[in-house]
DNA sequence: GAAACATATTCCCATATCGGCATGATGCAA
DNA sequence: TTGCATCATGCCGATATGGGAATATGTTTC
């Protein structure tokens, strides 16, 4: 894990390190998904999304890491749930944009008049 | 622009190629939310984040890419404007976690009064 | 056409990431 | 103790990424 406050050839953004990441990945989503069900062990989660039990560990790792998902040790299973906390940041920021959504249509269509006309005066 | 599905040995999934990785770089979050404001020339992007020109065109082409932001040639000018459309997709899968927030807290309860337990039969 | 301005692209580097596979680590049961 | 089950990690390979710096491309103005 780099200190990246001390680097000063900073060569890529950290990535695993917060929600943003973490959820930009379509296997967590799916996880994330899938634990909306309740807490689920590793091999559980493994066989739901049809990918190796090693994979599943460290995708759940990473959601860990950033606090979307929290461990209970139950005998020689790891159940996993959800902490959904972290998304709500996420869906604040994103909502921001709601009202553009059907902007982005008007505009859109000005936008491809506008391509129009010049195809026109060429 | 590797052609994934042909690929066997996929290393990394794409990243650049989604809204959901191109919203992940807080850099392209503050453009896009610069945005908000109307369109912007790339060197008034770049000034208003405090990065270089090159940087800023790189970010506006990710975002570009993935159908965030749309370019309208004025003069020797590039236009950047917001295109939200593709953040809705965003919004209504986290928004399927709404309910969770609060869950999560009481969860969580449980979840610490389980490890006070478990220290107390220590 | 040359100079000036706005923007895009390219190259290089350090590093992160995901998948695959093998190997540890730990708990439980016989 | 020996297996067996459930996970977690480590290592490798291929590749993507973001920053920095330099350079190319395109447009307007003289």
């Amino acid at each position: 894990m780099p200190i990246w406050e001390y680097v000063s050839a900073m060569a890529r953004a950290a990535t695993t390190s917060d929600a943003w990441n973490a959820v930009a990945e379509p296997q967590r989503r799916r996880i994330l998904t899938l634990l909306r069900g309740g807490e689920r062990p590793v091999n559980e989660v493994a066989r739901a999304l049809s990918i190796d039990q090693p994979r599943a560990s460290k995708h759940l790792r990473v959601l860990r890491e950033v606090g979307l998902v929290r461990v209970r040790e139950e005998g020689k299973q790891r159940l996993y749930a959800l902490d959904a906390r972290g998304l709500r940041p996420i869906h604040e920021w994103v909502g921001g944009f709601e009202r553009f959504w059907s902007e982005s249509l008007a505009r859109l269509d000005v936008y491809v008049r506008g391509l129009a006309e010049k195809e026109k005066r060429r």
